[in-house]
DNA sequence: ATTATCCATACATATTATATATGCGACATG
DNA sequence: CATGTCGCATATATAATATGTATGGATAAT
């Protein structure tokens, strides 16, 4: 059995004759005779009843009909899949995200420029941190991610940059320093500084420890945040200052107020990583508009960089 | 593409390597090699990664297998379904049955039978008259036909008789004759006679109004009532008197009476009808299973005939 | 009666799948 | 480091299968 039986099979019940079904096959009416005949020999049952005008579906064969269009209608969505996944056309990426990385309004940019050329492809989201995405690309369960490096274990992994964030300072309602448009580390020295725990992206929660020492101060390390974004609450508690990707200054919590770091300033990097192996056209078309979207939105003025923000 | 070359990749696919899935699929590696690259060639897409130890699905592959597997399932089921078609195990019966014959015993009898030998056959039953259902069989929307002979275009259809069924006559309550167990119809010759429309049972119509001639007395037609068994409501709003299958005696209502007629006394026949070119073998089947337990049912005792009834 | 239509058969040819033999590269093992 | 083994790829030959061409037979239309 073959599926171009089946496809004899529907055209000759579908034009009830043949010699019809030979030409709109392409092919001659013997060998589609024979074919039917063949196909019925194996299968074990009278398809249809040749009749001196034509020929017939038996009951037996009406019974068939409906599934052997069904196998068709299987095989060319197959077919089409196949084409559109080959093309990068359709399929499903889930896209992990670091922590407080949707905040960033690249991520919405991105994702619309790209369902503007692939609209049949579906996205999966899914926040979590960096090490933890590493480990789910590894074992597949995430396609692309975006990550803030280093990658704890980049074999097999193609990282690229994205963008450099800069960061900015949060103050709770009521701090002395509210009124202060930029601020240097320094001055918040003697402030308890929340920080996310070191695991959930080594790289940030070290570039921020640096850029203190840079400024010459050791910081007194406050409440423990359990997210990135999650020192902002904490901070308009007034638990103390935070260090934070500017993305964050959308969160409107509380009264905090955000301020720009005077040099040396840690700097959210941001990286897109996916499996080393992974060759989906989709995929490399995501990165790539990442890439360009990002590139782009690095150039625009902070206040076209968060439309809806009062930054 | 074909079939096989579906088999050919869930097969490697599932086997990690194109050796091992040669020898499963009882064959050499080299061809399955070839097929396996001649599909992807077809397809467009690579589906498998070539790796020094047997091969690995790509994504792109991944996202195909279970298409496959889909197919080949459908397939499967077509193959087996047409297995059941030609043995008769499977399929559906579109069962058309006269007026009031649904209360026949021998009904459930021989579809309870049928359920036994093919599980798997589903029936639908539907009430109809004997022109109508003729009709329906013409036109293939119905399988098989109990009617009540004779059928009004035999041509084309294969009849078959299943048994006669003796009359009886419905009194309403407190009729004069209540008392007897036996009547004859020239003793309620002067009862209105309560009958259906011929249109919807020539035959049974003709057998009654016959008796009543054989029986030397014509008969005063009273209301005509909707179908056959819609005579006895009828009866039993004193509308008058009505001769009906024996098998009637089940509807206790209304006070009815039921009393064998003494002979001559109509009979009322029932055939079984399916179309001439009807070769299904499910169909073949229960009509045999018909017959024979019509024959069976036949020769039992009254009481055993009518179970839970009465009679 | 004659023609046209449509399916079936017979044979030849082209296409396709498979088998056999062999080569190449990667790992494993001594 | 050499050697053997494993697994996939290639090449060629052969078998299987599908298709094309020619033709016959049956039935309905003219």
């Amino acid at each position: 059995m073959n599926i171009r039986h089946l496809r004899y099979f529907v055209t000759v019940a579908d034009l009830g004759s043949i010699t019809r079904a030979a030409e709109e096959l392409g092919m001659e009416q013997p060998p589609l005779s024979q074919q039917i005949r063949q196909f019925e020999q194996k299968l074990g049952v009278k398809l249809f009843e040749r009749q001196t005008r034509g020929v017939k579906l038996t009951e037996i064969g009406a019974t068939l009909i409906p599934r052997a269009r069904a196998i068709l209608e299987l095989q060319h969505q197959f077919q089409v899949t196949a084409e559109g996944l080959a093309r990068g056309e359709v399929g499903h990426i889930r896209l992990g995200l670091a922590g407080a990385v949707p905040l960033l309004p690249v991520i919405p940019l991105a994702i619309r420029s790209f369902r503007d050329i692939a609209p049949d492809v579906t996205l999966s989201l899914e926040e979590s941190n960096t090490p933890a995405l590493c480990a789910a690309l590894h074992e597949s369960s995430t396609d692309i991610a975006i990550v803030r490096p280093p990658v704890p274990d980049p074999a097999r992994l193609s990282v690229s940059h994205l963008l450099d964030e800069p960061t900015v300072i949060a103050l709770p309602r009521g701090h002395r320093l509210t009124e202060e448009p930029v601020i240097s580390l320094d001055m918040v020295a003697d402030d308890p500084l929340i920080i996310f725990p070191r695991e959930l992206g080594p790289g940030f929660h070290d570039a921020i420890l640096s850029a203190y020492q840079l400024a010459g101060v050791t910081p007194i390390l406050g409440q423990q945040a359990p997210q990135i974004a999650g020192t902002v609450p904490l901070v308009a508690a007034g638990m103390g200052v935070s260090v934070v990707p500017r993305s964050l200054c959308q969160i409107h919590a509380g009264g905090v107020t955000f301020h720009t770091i005077s040099e040396p300033a840690p700097r959210a990097t941001l990286a897109v990583a996916i499996r080393s192996g992974q060759n989906m056209p989709i995929v490399s078309r995501f990165v790539k508009i990442l890439r360009t979207t990002c590139r782009e939105w690095e150039k625009m003025s902070p206040e076209a960089q968060f439309p809806a923000s009062g930054f």
